[in-house]
DNA sequence: CCCCCCTACAACCATATGGTTGTAGATATG
DNA sequence: CATATCTACAACCATATGGTTGTAGGGGGG
C-alpha cells in the first residue's frame, strides 16, 4: 500500500481564508476547544465547527478528546508538505536563473546547438 | 507610503488550484505565452486566461508583452511570502514544543504558578 | 438521574468560483 | 490593406463555499 500523496488543493485552500489561519496560529498552542475558539471570532460555533473541519480535512490541524471538549491542535507535518511544495518551485527557479546565466556565460560567438 | 501586506487569502486561494499551481511550474521556465500554456490543459483559452488573472491578481506571476504574445513568468517574491508565512507557524510550533520540554524539565516537586 | 455544556450534523441561503461562448482590440505577416 | 493569431473582456451557467439556524448525541457535575 502507498500512503496517500499530499492534497494540495484541499490544503491551499484551507490556508486561503484568515479565520482559518488565524485558527491554525491559535492552534499551534494546542489548548483550546472549538467552543473556545469560536470566541475569538464574530462568527456562530457551527462556522467554526466547519472552518476546524475544513482544516482537519487538509492534515493541518488535529482534534483530541480531552473530557467533553475536543482540543484543536496543529499538524506539524501539514504545514510541511505544503512548505515542502513551495520550496520545489523555487529550487526550479533558482535552477532556470542558474541556466540562463551559463547560457550568459557562454562565447557568444560560439552558436548553440539545435 | 507603506507597502501593501500580502493577501494571503489570494496566494493560498491562487495556489489551492491544480491547474494553477502547473501554470506556476511551467511558468518557471517563462516562455510560454497564454496560448501556448492552454494548449496543455482540458479547456478553453479563455479559463486559462482567468487562471493567469488570478495568478497575476495574486503576485504569483507576470505578463510580459513580447511581440503579439504575452510570457508568462512566476514570481520568485510571490512565492516567498506563502512560504514565510508557513515558516512562521513552524516557528511558533517549535517554539511551543521547547516550551512544554522545558516544563516537563522542571522540578517535579514544584508547583506550577496559577 | 437530571441538567448543562460542548460537539456533531443537516437544511438552507447568498455569493464566489470555475467553466463556457461570443465579441472586440492589437500585432505580425502576405 | 487584408488576414490570421493572440489577447482581453463580458455575459452566462452550474456548482462550491461560507455563513446561518435548528436539532440531536455525549460527558461531567449537582
Amino acid at each position: 500500500m502507498q500512503i496517500a500523496p499530499p492534497d494540495y488543493d484541499r490544503i491551499f485552500g484551507a490556508l486561503a481564508d484568515a479565520t482559518r489561519r488565524d485558527i491554525v496560529r491559535r492552534a499551534v498552542d494546542g489548548q483550546e476547544g472549538i467552543s473556545e475558539l469560536a470566541a475569538h471570532y464574530p462568527m456562530s460555533f457551527a462556522a467554526v465547527q466547519k472552518h476546524v473541519a475544513i482544516l482537519t480535512d487538509a492534515g493541518l490541524v488535529t482534534k483530541q478528546r480531552q473530557g467533553r471538549r475536543k482540543v484543536v491542535r496543529t499538524n506539524r507535518e501539514g504545514l510541511r508538505v505544503a512548505r515542502r511544495l513551495l520550496d520545489r518551485y523555487q529550487e526550479q527557479w533558482t535552477a532556470r536563473v542558474d541556466r540562463m546565466s551559463a547560457l550568459l556565460a557562454e562565447d557568444p560567438h560560439e552558436e548553440p546547438p539545435t
